[in-house]
RNA sequence: GGGCGCAUAGCUCAGCCGGUUCAGAGCACCUGCCUUACAAGCAGGGGGUCGGAGGUUCGAAUCCUUCUGCGCCCA
């Protein structure tokens, strides 16, 4: 066997393996699910630190459950994203000649589809390298056809049940993307503007007027009034009248609204209710006109009568010296402001007045809250109820808009039916087909050509699809029988930074539809439990890794480097749940360019190594069937049956840090028991002399050991434990540790635990004692305890005496009831060890090293004697705490002692 | 402007419904070792007035108030 282990070589044995055992796979059964769906990764994606941390992450508690014998579904899947997957497809047109506007939808969504195919299934490939059991056989996309007929579906069932409308209403336009964007889809950011102070002069009298301040001159083509706050002393005598728009010179009224803030710019506001969420307020409150000046696509508008055709970037420019020649422009001022721009396209967002469908939200709002508030589903950590619960609060929610302006998307089933006059009826329904049959109804007209119906243009907001997610991919809206088993899913992991749109939404749509579809369902309405927010993965200077920033190292040159093993641990050392993990990538001094490395992955695949060569060691031993002797066998027992007792209770912690969703910590608590405790203690206590072999019973008992560990280490770091797992003995036909669950144990309550880290403390004690006075490790001391009642009962039993001298490395451990010349005190504890140590020794710093120790038993005899002369402390605390107390007291006492006898020993 | 969270060793974090002199872990650093599983290793070591100031208490890293700094969300 090499000396040092190989990541690549094994991954690429066990993940096939795994597969064509089908140990991934999921059917309902009799056994009890344990469900998880994986947020869809965008087809746009390939894979990132996020999907590594995330991932990783459900992994773990996937693997954990199929470990425990549960019914372990993981559904993978990808998301359509329309906006992101939309952009990158027309891009992808464009360096082929092709313009979006000059094909048909139908060719557009082929060439979508086409790219689709081509690059949508990466980002699940690459989870595979990662090691992620999920079953593939599953795999949905939000786009298919029967996930779309459940959006289709559900859009029909909202707008029956009254709960969508079609208003037109201010909303974010993306003037490059020509589409809709929610709320979340705009970045708002601190940018340097200019603000224009500009001046209108009053229609009665050409001396009067007011100055105003905007940022946007080109928008005064669309003021329709100026607001100043009635209080505002400045301007009281305007109120009423009229200005003129500069350069137009329209008319417009000067209204009082305490909306303005008096100490803005010059208090006085032009209203342009078209291009400003504020401004429309104010004229729906004043009845004003509404003049949109800008074409979809961001350019002047006819109606703005002035520079039309003109970008609004270039209509700004342009504009300028007009205002001054007319002698408008007062003044410029530096100005920085919050600017929002596309998050895709990075276009500055456009308040605009566009047609749109909204989903009422109240009722909504209520059942997501109340979802948490009471209790069905769990967060972790949990103060992200305290965010969430701000967020449903009635005043904060606002209809969700669910249309976009896209073709790469499920397409609003809604048909309209021009009128001769007025709005065009609108027909909501499943089908064309459907959609005619009510309009013929509707309209008495059993003739009506399937022509005279309109379909809307656009599609549904992606989030719309994805909030079906717990529900759709087991198709549970066409038949219920697989959602019956496996709803409501156990755990969702995912990002805090979805939470509103996602994470409420899917709590949302579980309530309201599975009522219904899984009528009687005993097992509850929420689509999960638990939901575990992971942070987010940031750099060394803890900026949001992401690819415009080339902040992110190359996920897949990790998992080269470190194999999937260590980067999971890695990620999952540096990931304490719900905080942002920081992860330790370097950056390169002169380009500022990140590295792909990392200590903790190294450390990962440092532990891997680690676990690699205990099995070599054991795999090296030459093997009799008894002890070649009883200080042997009494050493091997006694590491044997401490070893039971350290695994059980690992097990209890583990099962305690996983309820609660430690999952970096109960990693760490493994590493640490498997290299301190496995590895260093109990391997070092039964390997045998250099050349001798080792019994049977104790080489068994370890390899039970050694495959226990891999079992708890499983779910963390599946590929090396599994390999290791099958070096360990030949294995039966679906032995594997994959699915292997852990053994019961139930060890005699020894209560070696204690006895052992007494022992151990012995011994390190005796080393550091080597390491100070420079001793080699090779030659043996000669050590006595003082006789002790503690130390007696321990060191009495051969097994004990005989652990120490091997450790230790001693030629001898005697009991003494005085200290024998030539020896130096070591105090472990109470208890106190001579060593024997013949070189002449510096009397004055030995005990000043004593002396020191003593200054230091004083203090806290001191403390505790302060603590128990206190009345109201031996009244108020507890009587255990008490004690408690007078035992340290004691303890203290005859340490003290101790080190007073050894200090005049000395001389 | 409203809200949430964070501040503990050089770095990343644990401890936080008060009670071992409680100040911890890993990494980094220092010293000594190529000891026959592992130098990707072994044996040791140094390092923090728990952000500042008040308060509650017999007792505070832990509870309260306040200040400062940082992050995020919403407006």
């Amino acid at each position: 066997m090499e000396s040092h282990y190989h990541p690549a070589r094994v991954e690429q044995k066990w993940y096939p393996y795994w597969m064509e055992k089908g140990y991934f796979r999921s059917v309902p059964d009799e056994r009890e699910p344990y469900t998880i769906v994986m947020p869809p990764p965008n087809v746009t994606g390939v894979l990132h630190m996020g999907h590594m941390l995330n991932n990783t992450v459900q992994d773990i508690l996937i693997r954990r459950a199929r470990l425990q014998g549960k019914n372990a579904c993981w559904v993978p899947g990808t998301d359509h994203a329309s906006i992101a997957t939309e952009a990158k497809v027309v891009q992808m047109l464009r360096e082929k000649g092709i313009r979006k506007s000059d094909i048909s939808r139908e060719a557009f969504l082929d060439y979508a589809f086409e790219w689709k195919e081509k690059y949508g299934g990466i980002i699940l490939d690459q989870l595979k390298r990662l090691g992620a059991s999920a079953d593939w056989e599953r795999t949905r996309f939000t786009m298919e056809p029967a996930l779309s007929e459940a959006v289709i579906r559900v859009f029909v069932d909202l707008y029956r049940k009254g709960r969508l409308y079609r208003a037109l209403r201010m909303t974010n336009w993306d003037p490059q993307a020509l589409t809709v964007l929610s709320n979340e889809e705009v970045i708002y950011s601190e940018e340097k503007d200019t603000l224009y102070f500009l001046h209108y002069r009053a229609a009665h009298d050409p001396a009067d007027g007011l100055t105003i301040a905007t940022v946007r001159p080109e928008t005064i083509l669309g003021d329709t009034a100026v607001a100043v706050h009635p209080d505002d002393e400045r301007y009281r005598h305007l109120i009423g009248k009229q200005v003129l728009v500069p350069l137009i010179s329209r008319a417009i009224p000067v209204i009082a609204d305490a909306y303005v803030d008096r100490e803005f710019g010059t208090g006085a506001l032009k209203v342009t209710p078209a291009h400003d969420p504020n401004d429309y307020e104010i004229g729906q409150r004043h009845g004003l006109e509404t003049i949109d000046i800008l074409t979809p696509d961001g350019k002047l508008h006819e109606k703005a009568g002035l520079l039309i055709g003109e970008d609004r970037f270039a209509a700004r420019k342009k504009i300028l010296p007009l205002l001054q020649d007319g002698g408008h422009l007062i003044r410029t001022e530096e100005y920085v402001h919050k600017v929002g721009r596309s998050e895709r396209t990075q276009a500055i967002v456009e308040p605009r007045l566009t047609l749109q469908w909204f989903l009422d939200m109240r009722d909504f709002a209520r059942t997501a809250m109340d979802a948490v508030a009471e209790g069905e589903v769990h967060f972790h950590p949990p103060h992200f109820e305290n965010m969430y619960r701000s967020w449903l609060q009635p005043e904060q929610t606002r209809d969700w808009c669910i249309s976009r302006q896209l073709w790469w998307g499920q397409r609003i089933p809604a048909w309209y039916l021009e009128q001769p006059s007025g709005e065009p009826l609108v027909f909501v329904a499943h089908s064309a087909e459907e959609a005619l049959e009510e309009a013929r109804q509707k309209t008495g007209d059993p003739s009506l050509p399937a022509g005279a119906l309109r379909q809307d243009e656009d599609v549904v907001d992606t989030w719309f699809s994805s909030w079906l997610w717990p529900i759709s991919v087991f198709d549970g809206f066409r038949d219920s029988r697989e959602l019956a088993y496996y709803y409501p899913t156990q755990t969702l992991v995912t990002g805090w930074d979805i939470i509103f749109f996602w994470v409420a939404r899917m709590i949302m749509a579980g309530y309201e539809w599975t009522p219904a579809v899984l009528p009687g369902h005993s097992k509850g309405n929420m689509p999960f439990h638990d939901v575990y927010f992971t942070g987010m993965v940031r750099d060394k200077l803890r900026r949001k890794m992401s690819k415009s920033l080339g902040n992110s190292p190359d996920a897949l040159a990790l998992l080269d480097k470190y194999g999937a093993d260590g980067v999971r641990f890695g990620m999952l050392s540096a990931a304490a749940a719900g905080n942002d993990i920081v992860f330790d990538a370097p950056f390169e001094g002169k380009s500022g360019r990140i590295v792909n490395e990392s200590q903790l992955c190294d450390q990962g695949l440092r532990f891997c190594n680690k676990l690699w060569n205990a099995l070599r060691l054991i795999r090296q031993w030459e093997v009799v069937d008894q002890p070649d002797s009883g200080v042997t066998a009494a050493i091997n027992r006694l590491a044997v049956q401490w070893m039971h007792e350290k695994l059980v209770a690992l097990r209890l912690e583990q099962e305690s840090a996983l309820r609660q969703f430690r999952l970096s910590e109960a990693l760490k608590d493994l590493y640490r028991f498997i290299w301190d405790d496995f590895c260093s203690w109990y391997l070092e206590l039964i390997k045998p002399a250099y050349g001798s072999p080792i019994d049977r019973g104790t080489l068994e008992e370890t390899i039970d050991f050694f495959s226990e560990l891999m079992t708890f280490l499983h779910p963390f770091m599946p590929f090396v434990t599994e390999e290791i797992w099958h070096l360990l003995r030949p294995r039966r036909e679906g032995e594997d540790c994959i699915i292997t669950p852990l053994p019961e144990r139930h060890p005699q309550a020894l209560g070696l635990i204690a006895d052992m880290a007494l022992l151990n403390e012995m011994v390190s004690r005796i080393r550091e004692f080597r390491a100070e006075k420079q001793l080699s490790p090779k030659e043996p001391l000669s050590v006595f305890w003082e006789a002790s009642p503690k130390a007696d009962a321990l060191l009495q039993r051969e097994a004990s005496r005989a652990l120490i001298i091997k450790m230790a490395h001693l030629d001898q451990l005697e009991r003494v009831t005085e200290e024998p010349a030539g020896c130096v005190p070591v105090m472990t504890g109470t208890e106190k060890l001579f060593v024997r140590f013949e070189a002449a020794m510096d009397v004055e710093a030995e005990k000043e090293k004593l002396r020191q120790e003593m200054a230091y038993y004083e203090g806290f005899i001191q403390s505790v004697r302060q603590k128990l002369t206190n009345e109201r402390f031996v009244a108020g605390a507890p009587a255990a705490v008490v004690e408690k107390e007078r035992q340290k007291l004691a303890d203290g006492e005859t340490k003290l002692r101790a080190l007073e006898e050894s200090i005049k020993r000395l001389g």
